[in-house]
DNA sequence: ATTATCTGATTTGTCTACATAATGTATTCA
DNA sequence: TGAATACATTATGTAGACAAATCAGATAAT
Protein backbone atom coordinates (compact mmCIF):
# COMPACT_ATOMS: atom_id res chain seq x y z
CA UNK A 1 0.00 0.00 0.00
CA UNK A 2 1.48 3.25 -1.47
CA UNK A 3 0.59 6.27 0.92
CA UNK A 4 0.69 8.42 -1.91
CA UNK A 5 1.04 11.45 0.01
CA UNK A 6 4.45 11.81 -1.19
CA UNK A 7 4.72 15.45 -2.57
CA UNK A 8 8.11 15.34 -3.73
CA UNK A 9 9.56 13.55 -6.36
CA UNK A 10 9.86 9.27 -6.09
CA UNK A 11 13.53 9.55 -7.04
CA UNK A 12 14.48 11.99 -4.13
CA UNK A 13 12.48 9.64 -1.60
CA UNK A 14 14.66 6.80 -3.44
CA UNK A 15 18.18 8.86 -2.85
CA UNK A 16 17.23 9.61 0.66
CA UNK A 17 16.97 5.62 1.46
CA UNK A 18 19.75 4.91 -0.35
CA UNK A 19 22.03 7.67 1.41
CA UNK A 20 20.95 5.95 4.60
CA UNK A 21 21.65 2.21 3.05
CA UNK A 22 25.47 3.78 2.31
CA UNK A 23 25.45 5.38 5.97
CA UNK A 24 24.52 2.63 8.36
CA UNK A 25 27.37 0.33 5.69
CA UNK A 26 24.29 -2.21 4.61
CA UNK A 27 26.54 -0.47 1.50
CA UNK A 28 29.94 -0.80 2.10
CA UNK A 29 32.14 1.55 -0.19
CA UNK A 30 33.42 -0.11 -3.28
CA UNK A 31 30.42 -2.49 -3.37
CA UNK A 32 28.59 -2.18 -6.75
CA UNK A 33 24.88 -0.71 -7.17
CA UNK A 34 22.66 -3.30 -9.06
CA UNK A 35 20.30 -1.16 -10.65
CA UNK A 36 17.41 -3.59 -11.15
CA UNK A 37 17.74 -5.64 -7.67
CA UNK A 38 17.39 -1.87 -5.88
CA UNK A 39 14.63 -0.95 -8.10
CA UNK A 40 12.90 -4.14 -7.38
CA UNK A 41 13.67 -3.49 -3.32
CA UNK A 42 12.56 -0.23 -3.49
CA UNK A 43 9.49 -1.19 -5.20
CA UNK A 44 10.05 1.32 -8.23
CA UNK A 45 11.04 1.04 -11.76
CA UNK A 46 15.03 1.70 -12.98
CA UNK A 47 14.59 5.31 -14.53
CA UNK A 48 13.43 6.82 -10.78
CA UNK A 49 16.21 4.53 -9.36
CA UNK A 50 18.82 5.37 -12.33
CA UNK A 51 17.95 9.49 -11.14
CA UNK A 52 18.59 8.18 -7.92
CA UNK A 53 21.96 7.27 -8.16
CA UNK A 54 22.94 9.86 -10.21
CA UNK A 55 22.23 12.28 -7.15
CA UNK A 56 24.26 10.29 -5.23
CA UNK A 57 26.70 10.50 -7.49
CA UNK A 58 26.70 13.98 -7.79
CA UNK A 59 27.01 14.56 -4.24
CA UNK A 60 30.73 11.92 -4.28
CA UNK A 61 29.02 9.63 -2.68
CA UNK A 62 28.79 7.29 -5.87
CA UNK A 63 31.15 7.08 -8.33
CA UNK A 64 29.65 5.70 -11.78
CA UNK A 65 31.93 4.11 -14.57
CA UNK A 66 30.66 3.97 -18.14
CA UNK A 67 28.63 1.03 -18.72
CA UNK A 68 29.96 -0.47 -15.58
CA UNK A 69 27.22 0.88 -13.26
CA UNK A 70 28.08 2.73 -9.68
CA UNK A 71 30.12 1.62 -6.82
CA UNK A 72 29.79 3.33 -3.87
CA UNK A 73 32.83 5.79 -3.60
CA UNK A 74 35.50 4.66 -1.18
CA UNK A 75 37.03 7.16 0.88
CA UNK A 76 40.93 6.96 1.69
CA UNK A 77 42.92 8.65 3.96
CA UNK A 78 44.38 11.01 1.01
CA UNK A 79 40.73 12.02 0.53
CA UNK A 80 40.04 12.88 4.01
CA UNK A 81 42.84 14.87 4.12
CA UNK A 82 41.91 16.84 1.35
CA UNK A 83 38.36 17.19 2.59
CA UNK A 84 39.42 18.30 6.08
CA UNK A 85 41.39 21.12 4.26
CA UNK A 86 38.58 22.47 2.49
CA UNK A 87 36.21 22.50 5.61
CA UNK A 88 38.28 23.85 7.64
CA UNK A 89 38.80 27.13 5.43
CA UNK A 90 35.24 27.10 4.87
CA UNK A 91 33.91 26.83 8.42
CA UNK A 92 36.60 28.56 9.71
CA UNK A 93 35.12 31.38 7.04
CA UNK A 94 31.47 30.42 8.53
CA UNK A 95 32.68 31.16 12.24
CA UNK A 96 34.32 34.34 11.47
CA UNK A 97 31.39 36.07 9.79
CA UNK A 98 29.12 34.46 12.66
CA UNK A 99 30.64 36.08 14.78
CA UNK A 100 30.13 39.87 13.35
CA UNK A 101 26.72 38.86 11.62
CA UNK A 102 24.64 36.94 14.71
CA UNK A 103 22.32 38.69 16.11
CA UNK A 104 22.06 38.75 19.75
CA UNK A 105 19.01 35.83 19.80
CA UNK A 106 21.11 34.24 17.27
CA UNK A 107 24.17 33.73 20.21
CA UNK A 108 21.66 32.89 22.49
CA UNK A 109 20.07 30.18 20.36
CA UNK A 110 23.79 29.17 20.35
CA UNK A 111 24.38 29.20 23.68
CA UNK A 112 21.76 26.86 24.04
CA UNK A 113 22.78 24.60 21.94
CA UNK A 114 25.77 24.03 23.26
CA UNK A 115 24.11 23.78 26.74
CA UNK A 116 22.44 20.57 25.56
CA UNK A 117 25.83 18.98 24.00
CA UNK A 118 27.37 19.59 27.85
CA UNK A 119 24.22 18.01 29.42
CA UNK A 120 24.61 15.03 25.90
CA UNK A 121 28.44 14.71 26.90
CA UNK A 122 27.53 14.12 30.38
CA UNK A 123 25.36 11.44 30.16
CA UNK A 124 27.68 10.08 27.45
CA UNK A 125 24.59 10.27 25.26
CA UNK A 126 27.17 9.92 21.90
CA UNK A 127 23.81 9.44 19.44
CA UNK A 128 22.27 13.18 21.38
CA UNK A 129 25.75 14.51 21.25
CA UNK A 130 26.67 13.94 18.12
CA UNK A 131 23.20 16.06 16.23
CA UNK A 132 23.75 18.52 19.05
CA UNK A 133 27.16 18.69 17.41
CA UNK A 134 26.11 18.67 13.65
CA UNK A 135 23.16 21.30 14.41
CA UNK A 136 25.58 23.82 16.38
CA UNK A 137 27.58 23.66 12.99
CA UNK A 138 24.82 24.24 10.68
CA UNK A 139 23.69 27.22 13.29
CA UNK A 140 27.11 28.66 12.60
CA UNK A 141 26.69 28.27 9.11
CA UNK A 142 23.26 29.42 8.71
CA UNK A 143 24.44 32.70 11.19
CA UNK A 144 27.08 33.35 8.20
CA UNK A 145 24.98 33.29 6.02
CA UNK A 146 26.37 32.19 2.41
CA UNK A 147 24.22 29.17 0.63
CA UNK A 148 26.93 28.04 -2.03
CA UNK A 149 29.08 27.63 0.53
CA UNK A 150 26.98 25.60 3.04
CA UNK A 151 26.07 23.60 -0.33
CA UNK A 152 30.02 22.58 -0.37
CA UNK A 153 29.95 22.07 3.42
CA UNK A 154 26.89 19.85 3.77
CA UNK A 155 28.08 17.48 0.40
CA UNK A 156 31.65 17.01 1.83
CA UNK A 157 30.40 16.21 5.20
CA UNK A 158 28.45 13.86 3.14
CA UNK A 159 31.53 11.91 1.80
CA UNK A 160 33.25 12.40 5.38
CA UNK A 161 30.38 9.74 6.33
CA UNK A 162 32.06 7.22 4.14
CA UNK A 163 34.70 6.43 6.37
CA UNK A 164 34.47 3.96 8.85
CA UNK A 165 36.02 5.68 11.59
CA UNK A 166 33.43 8.71 11.30
CA UNK A 167 35.30 11.65 13.42
CA UNK A 168 34.36 11.95 17.00
CA UNK A 169 33.36 7.94 17.72
CA UNK A 170 36.13 7.30 20.23
CA UNK A 171 35.27 8.93 23.73
CA UNK A 172 37.91 10.31 24.46
CA UNK A 173 37.33 12.42 21.32
CA UNK A 174 34.05 13.95 22.44
CA UNK A 175 35.47 15.47 25.79
CA UNK A 176 38.33 17.20 23.46
CA UNK A 177 35.47 17.85 20.83
CA UNK A 178 33.68 19.38 23.76
CA UNK A 179 36.39 22.22 24.74
CA UNK A 180 36.85 22.76 21.12
CA UNK A 181 33.65 23.56 20.79
CA UNK A 182 33.10 26.06 24.09
CA UNK A 183 36.82 27.89 22.75
CA UNK A 184 34.29 28.45 19.46
CA UNK A 185 31.27 29.68 21.54
CA UNK A 186 33.40 31.61 23.58
CA UNK A 187 35.08 33.34 20.89
CA UNK A 188 31.18 33.91 18.98
CA UNK A 189 29.93 35.44 22.18
CA UNK A 190 32.98 37.70 22.27
CA UNK A 191 32.06 38.67 18.57
CA UNK A 192 36.16 37.98 17.85
CA UNK A 193 36.57 37.05 14.39
CA UNK A 194 39.83 35.85 13.89
CA UNK A 195 39.25 33.97 17.21
CA UNK A 196 36.05 32.40 16.36
CA UNK A 197 38.23 31.50 12.66
CA UNK A 198 41.05 29.76 14.42
CA UNK A 199 38.80 28.25 16.92
CA UNK A 200 36.85 26.46 14.22
CA UNK A 201 39.94 25.67 12.17
CA UNK A 202 41.63 24.06 15.33
CA UNK A 203 38.54 22.02 15.87
CA UNK A 204 38.56 20.66 12.08
CA UNK A 205 42.13 20.15 12.57
CA UNK A 206 41.67 18.10 15.72
CA UNK A 207 39.02 16.04 13.52
CA UNK A 208 40.98 14.81 11.34
CA UNK A 209 43.96 13.72 13.67
CA UNK A 210 41.32 11.76 15.66
CA UNK A 211 40.42 9.66 12.29
CA UNK A 212 44.12 8.75 11.04
CA UNK B 1 23.50 9.36 -39.40
CA UNK B 2 24.81 9.28 -35.92
CA UNK B 3 28.33 8.37 -35.55
CA UNK B 4 27.81 6.14 -32.87
CA UNK B 5 31.98 6.11 -32.06
CA UNK B 6 31.12 8.13 -28.98
CA UNK B 7 32.06 6.18 -26.30
CA UNK B 8 30.19 8.88 -23.86
CA UNK B 9 27.42 8.48 -22.17
CA UNK B 10 24.61 10.06 -24.20
CA UNK B 11 23.98 12.38 -21.83
CA UNK B 12 27.05 13.85 -20.84
CA UNK B 13 27.42 14.95 -24.55
CA UNK B 14 23.94 16.25 -24.04
CA UNK B 15 24.62 18.32 -21.12
CA UNK B 16 27.90 19.68 -22.55
CA UNK B 17 26.00 20.81 -25.49
CA UNK B 18 22.95 22.46 -23.28
CA UNK B 19 25.69 24.20 -20.95
CA UNK B 20 27.21 25.33 -23.98
CA UNK B 21 23.48 27.10 -24.77
CA UNK B 22 23.55 28.61 -21.57
CA UNK B 23 27.31 30.23 -21.41
CA UNK B 24 26.65 31.67 -24.96
CA UNK B 25 23.38 33.12 -23.55
CA UNK B 26 20.69 31.31 -26.37
CA UNK B 27 19.15 29.86 -22.86
CA UNK B 28 19.08 33.26 -20.18
CA UNK B 29 19.35 32.86 -16.68
CA UNK B 30 15.55 32.43 -15.57
CA UNK B 31 14.17 30.72 -18.79
CA UNK B 32 12.67 27.41 -18.60
CA UNK B 33 13.99 24.39 -20.11
CA UNK B 34 11.06 22.40 -21.93
CA UNK B 35 12.10 18.94 -21.78
CA UNK B 36 10.75 18.08 -24.71
CA UNK B 37 11.25 20.84 -27.38
CA UNK B 38 15.08 20.34 -26.62
CA UNK B 39 14.99 16.80 -26.81
CA UNK B 40 13.93 17.39 -30.00
CA UNK B 41 16.43 19.71 -31.00
CA UNK B 42 19.18 17.72 -29.95
CA UNK B 43 17.53 14.49 -31.50
CA UNK B 44 17.35 12.28 -28.43
CA UNK B 45 14.84 11.20 -26.23
CA UNK B 46 13.51 12.66 -23.39
CA UNK B 47 15.31 10.31 -20.92
CA UNK B 48 18.53 11.09 -21.45
CA UNK B 49 17.84 14.84 -21.83
CA UNK B 50 16.24 14.63 -18.18
CA UNK B 51 19.41 13.32 -17.24
CA UNK B 52 21.46 16.02 -18.81
CA UNK B 53 19.37 18.53 -17.07
CA UNK B 54 19.83 16.77 -13.63
CA UNK B 55 23.84 16.99 -14.44
CA UNK B 56 23.86 20.49 -14.89
CA UNK B 57 21.43 21.16 -11.98
CA UNK B 58 24.00 19.34 -9.86
CA UNK B 59 26.15 22.17 -11.17
CA UNK B 60 23.61 24.91 -10.08
CA UNK B 61 23.77 25.92 -13.80
CA UNK B 62 19.65 24.97 -13.61
CA UNK B 63 17.25 25.05 -11.03
CA UNK B 64 14.80 22.22 -11.06
CA UNK B 65 11.44 23.24 -8.82
CA UNK B 66 9.48 20.38 -8.17
CA UNK B 67 6.91 19.18 -10.71
CA UNK B 68 7.86 22.80 -12.94
CA UNK B 69 10.73 21.92 -14.52
CA UNK B 70 13.91 22.98 -14.46
CA UNK B 71 14.92 27.08 -14.70
CA UNK B 72 18.69 28.43 -15.66
CA UNK B 73 20.07 29.49 -12.49
CA UNK B 74 19.81 33.65 -12.07
CA UNK B 75 22.75 34.80 -10.43
CA UNK B 76 22.46 37.83 -8.12
CA UNK B 77 24.80 40.28 -6.69
CA UNK B 78 24.60 38.40 -3.61
CA UNK B 79 25.64 35.31 -5.15
CA UNK B 80 28.57 36.65 -6.69
CA UNK B 81 29.57 37.99 -3.54
CA UNK B 82 29.43 33.96 -1.79
CA UNK B 83 31.00 32.63 -4.57
CA UNK B 84 34.11 35.02 -4.88
CA UNK B 85 34.51 34.54 -1.11
CA UNK B 86 34.60 30.88 -1.36
CA UNK B 87 37.07 31.33 -4.27
CA UNK B 88 39.36 33.60 -2.69
CA UNK B 89 39.68 31.03 0.04
CA UNK B 90 40.05 27.87 -1.93
CA UNK B 91 42.20 29.33 -4.99
CA UNK B 92 44.44 30.92 -2.12
CA UNK B 93 45.19 27.63 -0.23
CA UNK B 94 45.59 26.36 -3.65
CA UNK B 95 48.37 28.95 -4.64
CA UNK B 96 49.89 28.53 -1.15
CA UNK B 97 50.33 24.95 -1.53
CA UNK B 98 51.65 25.00 -4.92
CA UNK B 99 53.96 27.34 -3.77
CA UNK B 100 55.90 24.61 -1.51
CA UNK B 101 54.83 21.36 -4.17
CA UNK B 102 55.60 22.64 -7.41
CA UNK B 103 58.35 21.15 -9.06
CA UNK B 104 60.48 23.28 -10.97
CA UNK B 105 59.32 21.67 -14.04
CA UNK B 106 55.75 23.11 -13.53
CA UNK B 107 57.07 26.51 -12.03
CA UNK B 108 58.44 26.35 -15.62
CA UNK B 109 55.60 25.60 -17.22
CA UNK B 110 53.32 28.42 -15.01
CA UNK B 111 56.14 31.07 -16.13
CA UNK B 112 55.65 29.89 -20.34
CA UNK B 113 51.90 30.15 -19.78
CA UNK B 114 52.52 33.51 -18.10
CA UNK B 115 55.05 34.66 -21.01
CA UNK B 116 51.76 33.95 -23.20
CA UNK B 117 49.74 35.88 -21.15
CA UNK B 118 51.64 38.53 -21.42
CA UNK B 119 51.25 38.51 -25.38
CA UNK B 120 47.99 38.23 -25.32
CA UNK B 121 47.58 41.34 -23.19
CA UNK B 122 49.90 43.00 -25.61
CA UNK B 123 48.18 42.20 -28.54
CA UNK B 124 44.64 42.71 -27.29
CA UNK B 125 43.80 39.18 -27.58
CA UNK B 126 40.96 38.85 -25.23
CA UNK B 127 39.70 35.33 -26.50
CA UNK B 128 43.35 34.28 -25.70
CA UNK B 129 43.97 36.09 -22.90
CA UNK B 130 41.00 34.72 -21.17
CA UNK B 131 41.38 31.30 -22.35
CA UNK B 132 44.92 31.51 -20.60
CA UNK B 133 43.85 33.16 -17.86
CA UNK B 134 41.97 29.80 -17.26
CA UNK B 135 44.73 27.33 -18.06
CA UNK B 136 47.33 29.29 -15.19
CA UNK B 137 44.80 28.83 -12.61
CA UNK B 138 43.86 25.21 -13.55
CA UNK B 139 47.67 24.47 -13.58
CA UNK B 140 48.02 26.14 -10.36
CA UNK B 141 45.27 23.59 -8.58
CA UNK B 142 46.77 20.61 -10.40
CA UNK B 143 49.70 21.54 -8.48
CA UNK B 144 48.06 21.82 -5.33
CA UNK B 145 46.69 18.41 -6.13
CA UNK B 146 43.23 18.70 -4.09
CA UNK B 147 41.11 16.49 -6.37
CA UNK B 148 38.10 18.03 -4.05
CA UNK B 149 38.71 21.65 -3.66
CA UNK B 150 39.53 21.15 -7.81
CA UNK B 151 35.77 19.77 -8.19
CA UNK B 152 34.42 22.42 -6.15
CA UNK B 153 36.25 25.23 -7.73
CA UNK B 154 35.29 24.20 -11.04
CA UNK B 155 31.35 24.13 -10.35
CA UNK B 156 31.18 27.61 -9.14
CA UNK B 157 33.51 28.94 -11.61
CA UNK B 158 31.06 27.56 -14.44
CA UNK B 159 27.97 29.41 -12.00
CA UNK B 160 29.97 32.49 -12.53
CA UNK B 161 29.58 32.27 -15.96
CA UNK B 162 26.29 32.55 -16.15
CA UNK B 163 26.63 36.79 -14.77
CA UNK B 164 26.03 38.47 -17.68
CA UNK B 165 29.08 40.43 -16.86
CA UNK B 166 31.76 38.23 -16.65
CA UNK B 167 34.34 38.98 -14.73
CA UNK B 168 37.47 40.57 -16.93
CA UNK B 169 35.67 41.77 -19.67
CA UNK B 170 36.68 45.60 -19.60
CA UNK B 171 40.21 46.05 -21.17
CA UNK B 172 41.16 48.08 -18.28
CA UNK B 173 40.67 44.83 -15.89
CA UNK B 174 42.68 43.31 -18.16
CA UNK B 175 45.99 45.32 -17.44
CA UNK B 176 44.90 44.98 -13.77
CA UNK B 177 44.27 41.40 -14.26
CA UNK B 178 47.68 41.10 -16.16
CA UNK B 179 49.51 42.74 -13.05
CA UNK B 180 48.10 40.45 -10.23
CA UNK B 181 49.04 37.30 -12.39
CA UNK B 182 52.65 38.56 -12.58
CA UNK B 183 52.15 39.40 -8.73
CA UNK B 184 51.09 35.42 -8.16
CA UNK B 185 53.96 34.39 -10.48
CA UNK B 186 56.64 36.17 -8.83
CA UNK B 187 55.51 34.53 -5.57
CA UNK B 188 55.15 31.08 -6.56
CA UNK B 189 58.57 31.61 -8.09
CA UNK B 190 60.29 32.27 -4.98
CA UNK B 191 58.20 29.49 -3.33
CA UNK B 192 56.89 32.19 -0.68
CA UNK B 193 53.77 30.81 0.71
CA UNK B 194 51.76 33.28 2.52
CA UNK B 195 52.68 35.56 -0.38
CA UNK B 196 51.00 33.41 -3.20
CA UNK B 197 48.06 33.15 -0.80
CA UNK B 198 47.19 36.86 -0.43
CA UNK B 199 48.05 37.99 -4.27
CA UNK B 200 46.06 35.08 -5.26
CA UNK B 201 43.44 36.46 -3.31
CA UNK B 202 43.41 40.11 -3.98
CA UNK B 203 43.41 39.21 -7.60
CA UNK B 204 40.36 37.17 -6.84
CA UNK B 205 39.02 40.35 -4.20
CA UNK B 206 39.77 42.57 -7.42
CA UNK B 207 37.64 39.91 -9.63
CA UNK B 208 34.58 40.91 -7.35
CA UNK B 209 35.02 44.69 -7.71
CA UNK B 210 35.38 44.52 -11.41
CA UNK B 211 31.98 42.88 -11.67
CA UNK B 212 29.73 45.40 -9.82
C1' DA C 1 -16.16 43.65 -10.32
C1' DT C 2 -13.78 40.27 -7.91
C1' DT C 3 -13.17 35.74 -6.39
C1' DA C 4 -13.82 30.78 -6.71
C1' DT C 5 -14.20 26.56 -9.10
C1' DC C 6 -14.25 23.51 -12.90
C1' DT C 7 -12.26 21.75 -17.09
C1' DG C 8 -9.05 21.11 -20.81
C1' DA C 9 -4.39 21.25 -22.15
C1' DT C 10 0.30 20.93 -21.18
C1' DT C 11 4.19 19.03 -18.76
C1' DT C 12 6.58 16.38 -15.53
C1' DG C 13 7.20 11.79 -13.33
C1' DT C 14 7.26 6.89 -14.01
C1' DC C 15 7.04 2.46 -16.34
C1' DT C 16 8.02 -1.06 -19.83
C1' DA C 17 10.41 -2.62 -23.67
C1' DC C 18 14.21 -2.66 -26.80
C1' DA C 19 19.12 -1.76 -28.40
C1' DT C 20 23.86 -1.82 -27.37
C1' DA C 21 28.07 -2.71 -25.17
C1' DA C 22 30.93 -5.47 -22.03
C1' DT C 23 32.10 -9.69 -19.64
C1' DG C 24 32.59 -14.57 -19.19
C1' DT C 25 32.54 -19.16 -21.19
C1' DA C 26 33.03 -22.67 -24.33
C1' DT C 27 34.74 -24.53 -28.37
C1' DT C 28 38.05 -25.00 -31.82
C1' DC C 29 42.50 -24.86 -33.82
C1' DA C 30 47.46 -24.72 -33.53
C1' DT D 1 47.53 -28.15 -23.53
C1' DG D 2 47.17 -23.32 -24.34
C1' DA D 3 45.40 -19.44 -26.74
C1' DA D 4 42.20 -17.07 -29.56
C1' DT D 5 37.76 -16.32 -31.37
C1' DA D 6 32.92 -16.63 -31.42
C1' DC D 7 28.83 -16.89 -28.79
C1' DA D 8 25.80 -16.30 -24.94
C1' DT D 9 24.69 -13.87 -20.92
C1' DT D 10 24.07 -9.78 -18.35
C1' DA D 11 23.69 -5.05 -17.34
C1' DT D 12 23.58 -0.44 -18.96
C1' DG D 13 21.77 3.16 -22.26
C1' DT D 14 17.86 4.88 -24.84
C1' DA D 15 13.24 5.30 -26.56
C1' DG D 16 8.41 5.89 -26.45
C1' DA D 17 4.06 5.42 -24.01
C1' DC D 18 1.24 6.04 -19.94
C1' DA D 19 -0.23 8.33 -15.54
C1' DA D 20 -0.56 12.08 -12.46
C1' DA D 21 -0.18 16.79 -11.34
C1' DT D 22 -0.05 21.67 -12.43
C1' DC D 23 -1.50 25.79 -15.01
C1' DA D 24 -4.48 28.74 -17.74
C1' DG D 25 -8.75 30.16 -19.20
C1' DA D 26 -13.55 30.30 -18.92
C1' DT D 27 -17.73 30.17 -16.44
C1' DA D 28 -20.39 30.84 -12.32
C1' DA D 29 -21.36 32.82 -7.84
C1' DT D 30 -21.10 36.40 -4.35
Amino acid sequence: MDTKLNNRPLYEDVADKLREQIFSKKLLPGSWLDEQSLADQFGISRTPMREAIKVLASEGLVTIKMRRGAYVTEVFRSDLEQIFTILSLLEGQAAKEAATKATEAQLNLLDHLHHRLETAAADRDIEQFFEINVKFHELIQEIAGNRWMNGVIADLRKVLKLHRRDSLTSTGRLQNSLLEHREILRALLKRDESAAESAMQKHLANGLEAVR
